[in-house]
DNA sequence: CCTAAAAATGATATGATATATCATAATGTG
DNA sequence: CACATTATGATATATCATATCATTTTTAGG
């Protein structure tokens, strides 16, 4: 079984678990995410079906299927670039912090850090401080990679 | 001499030491903006055109002022709301820290707050080790005022 | 001053992201 | 099987943003 084939098993157990079902479409939705190394849009992922399935789904479909991954949090969206990635959390059982997304505000390149907890606590005070509360500890960073920041200079 | 109008001559100031003049149309922009009590989205800068001066702009006419007051440091991008909002900075001249910006996710409020310096260069050091440069560490942090929060409960 | 270049703005079209709404198909349950 | 629920399709439209070319305004040089 491939390792593909082994995360969507476990997140479909994991619906399961929560009362909802994986089904095709969202299995599709979610391989093309795994599968892809850089985060996708929706229409993005419209075009990916063609390909890999031979069909068109509308816009519509895939957002709402996006929305239901959100809700089962085995997709996250990117605000900062309108578009989505699988959840990492779903390819590896072991707790490894709370990750932070850096992203290539020039190529859209999105890599992944972790920051000790100490650092994420400290936002974390300094916002119920001012009456917010985070809605994710996943920060979404506004960053230049090397390879674009090079080439700007 | 209103406080806005100190801040709008003061930006003046700013645009002329960097050779760019500060026109009508683009002081228009910047008032709507600081005279807003939240982030507004270049659309709605249209209607508050409309409104205050009996006039639409064309929606690019406001993106290229827009564009321009980024260029210039008088107007921030938060990226996470496809909105903008006056650089605070301009508004005091003091020192008074990197501001981040706490947006709810629900209402679109956004309030700043002040991390401390460690904080900040704990997670730019992070990001240097992934290979990336901070774009600007003023971070947007996508959260729930508490407003909205307990409203969701 | 007048004119040519440069800068700013207007006008139009279109692309990209996202949601609302109603219709149809698939699935589960008594 | 019949009905309710859930999922997906189809269509229209809202929202955010940029490309491109035309026109107006400003600025410098003669």
């Amino acid at each position: 079984m491939t390792k593909l084939q082994t995360i969507i098993d476990h997140a479909e157990q994991s619906c399961k678990a929560h009362g909802s079902k994986l089904t095709t479409k969202r299995k599709q939705v979610l391989s093309g995410l795994l599968q892809s190394d850089r985060a996708m849009s929706a229409y993005e992922l419209v075009d990916y079906f063609k390909e890999a399935y031979g069909e068109s789904p509308p816009p519509m479909s895939v957002y709402r299927i996006l929305s239901f991954l959100q809700d089962e949090q085995l997709v996250h969206k990117l605000n900062l670039a309108n578009k989505y990635i699988a959840c990492t959390h779903i390819t590896c059982d072991h707790d490894h912090g709370v990750p932070q997304f850096l992203i290539c505000g020039d190529c859209q390149r999105v890599e992944e850090i972790t920051v000790g907890k100490s650092t994420i606590n400290t936002l974390k005070r300094k916002v119920e401080e001012a009456g917010f509360h985070l809605a994710s500890p996943q920060l979404e960073i506004n960053c230049l990679c090397n390879q674009c920041n090079d080439k700007a200079a």
